[in-house]
DNA sequence: GTCTATAAGAAGATAGAC
DNA sequence: GTCTATCTTCTTATAGAC
């Protein structure tokens, strides 16, 4: 990893704990092993840096995106196959895409950075906005409305239900980015949240 | 208002949209219209003015929490009542806290500051955790218990039903704190997310 | 590319006059 | 209770040696 590449890893680090204004160029060199003049070799200044991790960032939200539609393309044809499994198929996609979001350690220090820094300008709060509400809900919409017309689940406003299969995932996902001892409770809910949405959502079987 | 308070108000303000470290005294100073050295006469210091902030809203809270269980139990006692009409009593109160959350003007302040501090340390991540999850969701579920019982809503997981209904209420809320620009469109998404909740979660009269 | 030395400014906070 | 003046420390950033 070049010096380069470990001062970004360093500040998306700080940055997520404290906020870019509570972390000083001293503070990200002493991390990275050096000492703050050197830094400046490498970026212009502390704001270049900071951006640095957002272009770095979307670079690597656009492959995801990608990699995810393909996997989405994928369960979504699966759907057609798999009715009778189709809560499981959910509860998986579910849970997989919970533990993504968790555990990968760029994605989950970025979200925690736009989280204390959303308010600081527009561009950020659609950043925020678009990676955490809107594409994840218009993904989930297209996905569900496979399985509507695959005749498992209801028929019902195709954005209200992948506000009900998404809000409580993020809810949770960002409780445990509060407080990550509360990492296997969330999880559980995350899977009881998803049966019970495929429950509520199936189509009535008549009884 | 008093200096200090006026101070408290500044403080807020200034907090909820850049965060506690990006805030000097002499700003806040200079929004009440003083210099900084005489905002030392009424409190310590920044962090003594972060701390009774904290402290204010803690005492407004208990006493909102109060009121809110009052009208919970009146809408509860409804709810037995007006079984025919409970989808109306549920987008009203939907509508009603999503509204008081989003404009009251301290309440708002508060939370945005709040949703930047959060990481700061662990009493802050408790706090925002308690205020705007676990609270929420114990009040909620206890409410669509009492409709259950009443034979309204179908008997699922409560825990789970509270989550379907006020996590959708929750990430429109933080929408908007961020994009309040989005506001109309929010409130939109909150009365046809109640809407499709009840009707999902009604029991079903035989076809 | 790293370092030391250093500039130039802003920050939190105190002393003491009024 | 407000002010000016001041202290100390920290901050970003640059200059220049190695």
């Amino acid at each position: 990893m070049s010096t380069k590449e470990r001062i970004l890893d360093a500040a998306v680090t700080l940055f997520s704990l404290k906020g870019y204004d509570a972390v000083s160029v001293g503070q990200i060199a002493e991390a990275v092993g050096i000492k703050a003049p050197s830094l400046y070799k490498h970026f212009k200044g502390k704001q270049d840096i900071f951006n640095a991790i957002l272009k770095e960032m979307q670079k690597r939200y656009e492959i995801q995106s990608k990699e995810l539609q393909m996997d989405g393309n994928n369960a979504a044809e699966d759907a057609g196959v798999f009715t009778a499994v189709s809560e499981d198929m959910l509860v998986n996609m579910g849970k997989r895409l919970f533990i993504y979001f968790l555990h990968d350690d760029y994605v989950c220090k970025f979200r925690k950075m736009l989280t204390i820094e959303q308010f600081h300008n527009k561009e950020l709060a659609s950043l925020f906005t678009k990676q955490y509400v809107d594409d994840p809900l218009s993904y989930q919409s297209a996905m569900l409305a496979l399985l509507t017309q695959a005749g498992v689940l209801r028929q019902e406003e195709r954005k209200i239900m992948a506000l009900h299969f998404y809000a409580p995932i993020y809810i949770l996902l960002t409780l445990c980015d509060r407080q990550p001892e509360r990492e296997e409770e969330a999880l559980q809910l995350v899977e009881q949240h998803i049966k019970q949405f495929s429950r509520i959502y199936q189509k009535e079987v008549r009884s």
